[in-house]
DNA sequence: CGGTACTAACCGACCGGTCGGTAGGTTTCT
DNA sequence: AGAAACCTACCGACCGGTCGGTTAGTACCG
């Protein structure tokens, strides 16, 4: 091949994406300029307007991308799962292993430069958010109400579950001491065991909570 | 020079913090321009340029005093508790109530706007904010060969605790349906009753003689 | 006491540079 | 040929920061 080979149009579009993404990530989106994302994805500023409408429609587009990533990796997997601790646990689990191991940064775009998205972007955003929000609780409620979880405030939960999964991409840099694996499966099972009423439920066959999965 | 002039020379330094902390939070460190923090203060950008040197300098004060609040208003009270568990109950309940209930700023903006400071000033912030979760780290670890907690890995408890607790900033909104003392309170014990092995921690929960997990 | 010297605090105007974005021409693929 | 991809060159707006100058208050001297 004379050239690099023309991708149709809408590679070239997620090749933008996933690189803007990347440095957004780790510049901070007001701090990069759109000469610093042309540059990184090898063309010139008048370029890559070829491609896309503008800067902040570019961060829409990252985070609309990296919010359809996690649901369809995570929420389409777990969500019809019947027993509501076993869907907890697979949620929380592939929702930790998509952002340790994966690491798309689409995602972790869209934890640190929401207050940069235009108004309906955002309000767009955050519905999807509060989607996932309202699944956490309401999973939680129900075993809340079956007794299999402590009386917990299902918000409170919600939110220390949240916290405690998207704070790792603020401080986890894989190669060190712990891999991404165990990383998820401790804190997995870490929440859970502060969640579940008693003793882990050892007896019957059911979710073991120590247990290393793999979907 | 006298006395009164330096103290009105060191509140309107605290003013201009506190205000561009507020607004640094608000719109973002980046997207903020030295007008606007300028103008929230009540002065032109120039008369504010008397005061500080420099945008950078600004961020690095707000964070250093940020800093300082924190470990004045929560380390400085708990690290010297004897027992493991009341000083990381403590810990996290102050911590909790610093973020809820009295909210300054600027602490909220060292969790957010970590990427804009200098090399230097970040290398002595990281310094602090490492010798916290050093001390977090270590009373968890004491706990656990206390077999107080369960045989969880330190680190990984130490970085829950901290998401759980740093992420409240970005979703708790005052004057909801959950309180900030309520709030505290319950995050709290969600996170100790995680941790501790059997019996609920000390304080408000009842005493239970149940069998013990298995080491 | 008045007057002089000094200073912190503040301002309007401005500067070099960078930003997001564009106009218009050129290359490349089909 | 024609369209999509991509470039050079450029624009107006705004940025962080500075400059010369003003004002109000204080310290000091006679």
């Amino acid at each position: 091949m004379t050239r690099a080979a023309r991708l149709d149009h809408a590679t070239r579009q997620g090749q933008i994406l996933e690189v803007a993404a990347r440095v957004f990530c780790e510049r901070g989106y007001e701090a990069t300029s759109m000469g610093d994302v042309a540059a990184a994805v090898g063309m010139t500023k008048a370029g890559l307007y070829h491609h896309i409408a503008g800067k902040e429609e570019l961060l829409a587009a990252i985070m609309t991308w990296g919010m359809d990533l996690f649901e369809e990796r995570v929420l389409l997997r777990t969500a019809d799962i019947a027993d509501p601790l076993e869907r907890l646990r697979r949620t929380l689990h592939g929702h930790l292993l998509l952002v340790l191991r994966d690491r798309p940064k689409e995602v972790t775009v869209i934890l640190h430069e929401g207050l940069a998205l235009p108004a309906p972007a955002r309000t767009r955003l955050d519905a999807r958010k509060k989607r996932y929000i309202r699944f956490l609780e309401k999973t939680i409620q129900e075993l809340v109400m079956r007794k299999v979880a402590r009386p917990v405030d299902p918000t409170v939960a919600a939110f220390a579950l949240l916290g405690m999964v998207n704070w790792t991409s603020r401080w986890f840099r894989p190669g060190g001491r712990l891999d991404e694996e165990t990383l998820a499966a401790s804190m997995t099972e870490f929440f859970l065991r502060g969640l579940v009423a008693g003793e882990p439920p050892a007896g019957r066959g059911r979710a073991r909570l120590s247990a290393r999965r793999r979907p």
